[in-house]
DNA sequence: TATGAATGAGGGTTCATTCAT
DNA sequence: CATGAATGAACCCTCATTCAT
């Protein structure tokens, strides 16, 4: 990369290419040169962007975060259980294609930086998970349930979907939403027929 | 601690000491010296024991997985609801106690030499999980099912109710597991009650 | 020594004092910080040379036999006697200059990678010598011998004094070179005379 | 090996064993459990009969050289021709058999305590092949010689002789051994005929 | 601002040597 | 005397980070 390119390396390009090498490889196996060399720019150039490679992970999980929010605000109001299927298939199909982030940010708990991003993380989803079923109580969609446990637990077998989709690459996306969905709405007990 | 203790630090000692720091700190950022040091032997006796670290590692997880499969193996025969709610119990426990080894097996989904493992155990708990449900639609006491999927979603709820566990710390295990299995059988819909 | 030197250290300069230390420790003896602070940059940028220890030691060697083959290039064409004394002496006074790598690349014959070359430098010098019999043989400078077979004696003979020398540092190289000439030429027995 | 063998293992049988691997494998490369193990007996045994390693070299070679010491004391007296013939026979032969021993004396040059040992074991072949030519420039069956240089060069071409033998594997020693005589008493030129 | 060569601490691993048994 | 597990310094190599250009 000759340094009289035209225009600066945009900083998605860095972050999209640190994010396949991290979820592809792993943290600590990811070496700064490579993430320079994939986006196109020097070292000394990546550390003008950020301080080090703490730091660039951060910015990155705080960039995919953002954009799954964002996708996550405009969930149908007024139909719970279309707004629980809705947010369900948004997780597994955002995995999909961001496998990357998830795996990174679930994957390598062990990254203590990572732990309040984590945190407030769950902290969002839980919220929106337990408004749903507030709202889906309320309207007798769903039956009267301890809503922040169900909640956590909801969030958790999203959670764990995704991850066996990652690590195992089993299912496929849209049948595992369904099978999820259909779980989480009827169970498997004989009497909900 | 002289290099001529009396007795032969424990293969036990090693291991937990590893599964210590491996699932708090992460593979890579843990050391050889580190897990020497922490059971009580020096790196060169550890290299006794263990060709090297991956060696080390998948001994580790060998270890409690034959541990974990052993409880898994008598689960109530007859009565399929009774297993599930007790094989869902039974692994959050052993998360309890062995949060280690999962978000070591888990989470680090980028050191290829565990992959073999990982496929081996969602292998035998798939079989185990479609077991008891396809016992239990036989029996009537769930409701006719996709077996394969549904034991992939059940395993992945489990697995992130875990991982929930583990990395956030949040809920204690016994009620988790209740909501779990209350959530599996049921449902969240009305039409269950 | 500041991370910032003006200038890029010359890979002779590196060579030269690698040559030195294999050649008066012996390989495995010779530590990389050793080379690296010798030649006056850091283990890394050591490593930014090349690829690894085997790999210097490699380059080592080819550098300095392809500098001693251009000098054994051009050697009388037309008159075998003051050839092969030329050649006799080039070895010797080579030997002087170059002692480490005669004696990194005979010596260290355990260092399995070395062979291809040591095999290829052999088989360049038996062509030579060989050449230098026949022409003498054709011209009657010599009488009729099997050339191979002398070829490899006289290699071996030239070897043999220059390890004498570089080994036990015993004599003066002019006068070696005129001795192994005279019993090369003319033997030790009476009816030469 | 149960340490209820009848016999202790003859210090011979571990001096073959490091012979043979520091030969094949070179000195640093050469591991003292592998010494013992060849041996037949443990590291702790090993280190009972030798101090450390270079002790342990250093008797391996003092062994072999008596040995090869005892051999060359016998040769012909009266006859200078067929006593060079001899010796130089005879150090070809045990080049053969204790290739080992010569390629660790001479090639491991850069082991600084082999060195006194290495400087004697020269002196004393030196002395002899002089002896040899003095007598037979006496006998005038060699012609007038620069006695001592003339030793050095025959010294070093069979060494040089025997190196070509052990590092590149060529050539017949039978004939190799009659080369080199041929060469040493006729030299190449012409006029021996 | 951009570059990328240079740094050097630190990691995994080896092995000569010791000494409790 | 014999054993062989234990020791730990030392080696090769890596890579996050810096800074002269």
């Amino acid at each position: 990369m000759n340094h009289r390119s035209f225009k600066k390396v945009p900083t998605t390009n860095i972050l999209n290419t640190a994010l396949n090498l991290f979820s592809s490889k792993g943290y600590s196996e990811t070496k700064m040169v490579e993430i320079a060399g994939g986006a196109g720019l020097s070292v000394g150039a990546l550390y003008l962007r950020f301080k080090n490679k703490e730091d660039l992970c951060l910015a990155l999980i705080k960039d995919q975060t953002t954009d799954f929010n964002e996708k996550v605000r405009n969930l149908p109001q007024d139909d719970p259980g279309k707004a629980l299927d809705k947010y369900i298939a948004l997780n597994l199909e955002c995995s999909l294609q961001k496998r990357q982030l998830l795996s990174l940010f679930f994957k390598e708990h062990n990254l203590p930086f990572l732990h309040p991003l984590r945190k407030q993380f769950f902290s969002e989803q839980h919220r929106i998970i337990a408004d749903i079923l507030t709202s889906g109580i309320k309207k007798s969609v769903f039956r009267p349930l301890d809503i922040k446990e169900t909640a956590s637990i909801i969030f958790a077998s999203i959670r764990g979907a995704v991850l066996l989709k990652i690590i195992f690459g089993i299912g496929d996306i849209k049948k595992m939403g369904d099978s999820l969905f259909d779980l989480v709405t009827h169970g498997i007990g004989k009497e909900a027929q």
